[in-house]
DNA sequence: TTTGCAAATGTTATAATGTTGCAAATTTTC
DNA sequence: GAAAATTTGCAACATTATAACATTTGCAAA
């Protein structure tokens, strides 16, 4: 079962979308925020798919659950998600994914496979550290670090290594 | 004269634009592309404002001009001027900037006041190591990266401090 | 000069992504 | 249970980007 889009690394996908639910609800438990079933329905299918998923990806899959919604609902679900650290969105893609960190203060970088459309979160501190050094250097003050790779994932550069 | 939207470091604005129109009619001529009118003009804009400026903002001033140009017309002219480096598209604003290391070649990382909106692009090669380094421990091989950090300009910080 | 081709532009329509505003329903608080 | 706050439903709209095809332009070979 499961797994039907091969994510990054071969591994149970179901658990691992259900131990991110879990998680999901732990941490807004914690923090008083409610969970909604719309909230936690577009979590999980954000999850269920390792490659980033349109706002509109979404909607149509609320459409076939039966769930009339209409585009605020999900940007409303996702800016929450969001919100709480739940999600990322992709601004390269305009596409969203779950955090692997969720909970955790941090910041993401991410790698994105132009070929297979996989994205792996990293948290690189030695990354994360020179950015703020060279923020630093200019007198500003970040807030927001954003860093999305385009590139080969492992897998594809075996399939393709001439590119 | 000139200067209107005060760039990020105080400079006399007209002959920064002059200087980034002449290198890229030398770029283009070196790599036999043409700059054509309307690319010429488009560049021009986006570097007039320090400030990103979106494609239908790059339209709108072609209208004032009289051009009755479309947005096909823009995105091409755009797409012509990423390709040979001499604008850079910020995916978290939907907009483009003048690149100032045109000819270079390099990755840009940019600083972006959420506060007066300016953008400030960088070369830090420590970045570009440290990024470089935390993707090839996945095996990935990067092809494209991008860096927009969100924040505070030091002016921006200046005029509000306690934020 | 003319002809032929590729690159660039014009034009129309449409797709894809994201937001505003307000009313109704739900949940929380008192 | 009533009041307040949060969440959702809904309709319209705004913004950003692309597809498809016709036309023009620049350039070079015949
Ligand atoms: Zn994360
Ligand atoms: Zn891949
Ligand atoms: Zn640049
Ligand atoms: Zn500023």
């Amino acid at each position: 079962m499961s797994t039907s889009a091969l994510p990054y690394r071969p591994h149970n996908h179901d658990a691992c979308v259900a131990q991110a639910l879990a998680d999901a609800r732990a941490i807004c438990q914690q923090r008083n925020a409610r969970l909604t079933p719309t909230r936690e329905r577009v979590l999980e299918l954000i999850w269920q798919s390792h490659k980033p998923l349109g706002a509109y990806d979404v909607l149509a899959v609320l459409a076939e659950d039966g769930h009339n919604a209409a585009p605020p609902t999900v940007y409303r679900a996702l800016d929450f998600l969001q919100q709480y650290g739940l999600v990322h969105r992709i601004a390269s893609l305009n596409a969203f994914v779950g955090c692997t960190h969720a909970g955790k203060h941090h910041n993401g970088m991410f790698l994105i496979c132009r070929s297979c459309g996989n994205v792996l979160e990293l948290t690189a501190p030695d990354v994360a550290k020179a950015v703020s050094q060279a923020a630093s250097a200019e007198a500003f003050q970040p807030e927001d670090v954003m860093i999305e790779i385009a590139g080969l994932c492992p897998a594809c550069r075996a399939n393709a290594p001439h590119d």
